[in-house]
DNA sequence: TAGATTGTTAATCGATTAACAATC
DNA sequence: TAGATTGTTAATCGATTAACAATC
């Protein structure tokens, strides 16, 4: 039965991004001390239809179950967070010591071991405990160590090149966010997180709606 | 002509994301020095087929050619980037002075104004030029003051509360990073930005493709 | 048993892709 | 004029929604 499966096919990007919320509200509702939980009462909470979790979890194989714990910890390791996941940094501006600091990111399995910036000034210095290296020795330290997740948050002349590096190390995943889509490759996922693209569209969304309320004014005259 | 269209559908919100992209490419070229160019040389650029960007140009109202420095001005008049946004940004952790620091925002005309942060022994400081205020006075400085988006990275528990003042006071957009989903409300557009969530849904992917490639092997054999 | 909720298939809706006449 | 590229309509594809028998 299960040998028929031969290729699964991917999920799509929405349910991708559905996922993380579904695990997120799960757990508050574990939280408020929910016990059992209907698909019309986690769709209501997230603002969907009952219908559209079903059919998601549906997709990913079916929940063995609406009892928030274990809800949660099936999403959980659909997600993958069953896995601890190691991860570096490089880049060590704002943004950088930012996701360093990060409390939350820990008790979703992530670890962050070690920060690398060019700055020879800051080497030897450390942000929130982790260490931080110089970035000539980047390549030997993804290859001496197990890194899961590569964040990249260098200026984006430089995350280019990082890129291909961490690739031919076997980085798994590259969590970008400096402003040039870095594409997938031979292996590796990455997940793009661009500041000023978000800014962009909720200005665009905002100039919509500006448009569309003047055009309704314009009706009623 | 015009007088048809009596109410525009809303743009899809993949086609709201692609326009950024569209943006920072375009804007790249200018920069290269590039003089024209064609739906089939964009979309190469970014990754899809040139139908896509022929018609999504054409959803959003079509282009008047594809001259470089033309399609960045009417790509940033439909992103409305030619109208000056005024921000403020609540709370100051290491996410609210990531943002504040960010070179960038204004030269897409986006300006930050003042910070808001709860901690009294912050009032008075300045980030990177920007004030910081009590969040105390937020709700005065909102009426009193013109402020387009309003920036949230505040602790989950706070960016409710925090979000309907906003919405009671005007603000047209609300930027999020807060792990809570704010839902749009009469008239304000929300953007939600979860590090969180992208995060899992990089390690969703990556699980993902573990276990296809887990699958595969067995089949070999 | 009756009522509610799920798992799953089918129908609908919307977004992407293809096609091609019109234009450059 | 011939070749390439666009604007626009039509076809396809995929995701969401609806429906409903099976289960709790």
């Amino acid at each position: 039965m299960e040998e028929k499966t031969l290729s699964k096919k991917k999920v799509s990007n929405a349910l991708a991004r559905r996922l993380p919320v579904y695990y997120r509200n799960v757990c508050a509702m574990v939280t408020e001390g929910v016990q059992n939980l209907t698909s019309a009462e986690l769709a209501a909470r997230i603002g969907n239809t009952s219908a559209q979790v079903r059919q998601d979890f549906y997709t990913c194989g079916g929940v063995n179950g609406y009892n928030a714990v274990v809800l949660k910890d099936w999403l959980g390791a659909k997600i993958g967070l069953e896995n601890r996941k190691q991860m570096v940094v490089v880049g060590t501006g704002n943004l950088g010591r930012a996701i360093i600091s990060f409390k939350g990111f820990n008790k979703l399995n992530f670890f962050i071991d070690a920060a690398f910036d060019s700055d020879l000034m800051l080497k030897g210095m450390q942000i929130n405990g982790v260490p931080i290296l110089n970035v000539s020795i980047l390549e030997k330290y993804l290859l001496e160590n197990k890194v899961d997740i590569l964040v990249i948050t260098t200026p984006a002349g430089a995350a280019q090149e990082i890129f291909e590096m961490a690739v031919k190390c076997g980085v798994k995943g590259v969590w970008n966010f400096a402003p040039v889509d870095l594409r997938p490759k031979e292996g590796v996922e990455v997940e793009n997180m661009h500041l000023g693209d978000s800014l962009m569209t909720l200005s665009f969304r905002i100039r919509e709606k500006e448009e569309n309320q003047a055009l309704k004014e314009k009706q009623q005259k």
